[in-house]
DNA sequence: AAGTGGTCTAGACCACTCT
DNA sequence: GAGTGGTCTAGACCACTTG
């Protein structure tokens, strides 16, 4: 029936598909977990034939917005779940034991001007503040400090800090409805201030490997700036080109 | 036609396909650079239909190891070409002019037991050793040792070394016949020694971010054995997870 | 104008998962 | 067995590149 047009945003068919369906998605049409009508219906509902849906819904699947599985459906992915951030190193007695997480301050206060910027607020409001140590069992290996926007994270900011548990993520997705769906991480080196060094048990002073963290939600809005500082000598990471 | 079956090696028959172009184009039948027949040919010679073959083609593409151009054709790809050391470092000055090369040493000689590994030569097997100074303007920057397998780069062993220019990669290609198709970098943080420091101007024990890289031909044969140091602070990589 | 890859369709059958 | 995504086909037209 339609043939011609290749229609309007990006070029294809497909990929202007792909565009919409992410928009219902984003707007929360279907909650990160449920499937998807299947195939033939969504095809149908948008007056196309079902390998251009097909190719619409791959499209999204490689983006990591939703997941495909073989004879169950089509689901929308769930963000990152677990504590990505130990990749970056690797402490002796790690993988044997899970890491545990103890937050050392919470407050709230305005940002410094790269941390505002990149949380897309302005350089005089007020976030949350987070310092937290990570733990592989009772050695000190990450010092993190972690700043979030204020309106959306005000349900963290009161009540005990004891019941967060070990991972910040899920914790965000139960008190806050935030769904972390991708991160950029930009690693670089330096060297520890004394607060720092002393809570991690170095000297001041000390090489350390410095990751800042860059968190998205499903829309594409910065909801997490965060700095990870860990020994030098216990950072490594393997990168893979073409 | 031939419905049914859906063929033998991983599971679809475009899989298999990939796998036989795979194997057609390592063979040398197509050598780097040169167009494949037309995918209606291929098609046709290989007994499927066509958008069988497109699957394959496009499978061969995500792998990186052909290069689709609308309107011109399917060309095997030439392998990595530039300098992308310098990715995992900023130098002040860099992006004004391009690097330099000075090659510092070299010699034959068997390599430590994980290098010769990594290359899949036994431990007592000769390689051939080169050391290398990277700089911007005049100021060094990254400090290289390189290890070859040698009947393979014997054409490198001998000869002028100020011919070489600046890449190593095209020589590769030139003189031994070599396309480096692939590689992987592993990055740590370490200590320059003595000798190291003195090349790069720097103080003994000063920080410095180590990439470990094997680089592969399109066969998937361990090709290169590079360690490269460059001053921790100068370091800085960027990672995007899903 | 001819040749290439890119998109789209319509319909069939296969493989997996759940009940 | 019913429903899902995965594969394959056959043929049409579109968009880009080159002579």
């Amino acid at each position: 029936m339609n043939r011609q047009l290749p229609s309007e945003p990006g070029q294809s068919r497909y990929g202007a598909l792909a565009v919409a369906m992410r928009a219902r998605i984003v707007q929360g049409e279907w909650p990160p977990g449920a499937a998807l009508p299947a195939e033939q219906a969504l095809a149908a509902e948008h007056g196309v034939a079902l390998g251009t849906m097909r190719r619409a819904l791959d499209l999204l699947a490689e983006q990591g917005l939703v997941e495909r599985v073989h004879g169950r459906g089509t689901f929308v992915k769930a963000g990152l779940s677990g504590a990505p951030m130990f990749r970056f190193f690797r402490f002796g007695d790690a993988g044997v034991e899970p890491p545990r997480s103890r937050i050392l301050s919470r407050d709230k206060m305005a940002a410094p001007a790269d941390i505002a910027r990149g949380l897309g607020a302005a350089p005089s409001d007020t976030l949350l503040r987070l310092k937290r140590l990570r733990l592989v069992g009772d050695r000190p290996c990450l010092y993190e400090e972690i700043w979030l926007p204020l309106p959306l994270f005000e349900p963290l900011a009161k009540g005990d800090l004891v019941a967060w548990g070990d991972l910040l993520y899920p914790l965000f997705l139960e008190r806050c409805g935030v769904h972390v769906h991708r991160a950029v991480d930009a690693i670089s080196f330096g060297n520890l201030a004394a607060t720092q060094a002393r809570v991690l048990r170095l000297s001041t002073g000390h090489p350390c490997a410095r990751v800042q963290r860059q968190a998205f939600d499903v829309a594409g809005r910065c909801i997490e700036m965060r700095t990870t500082l860990g020994d030098a000598s216990a950072f490594h990471y393997t990168v893979s080109i073409t």
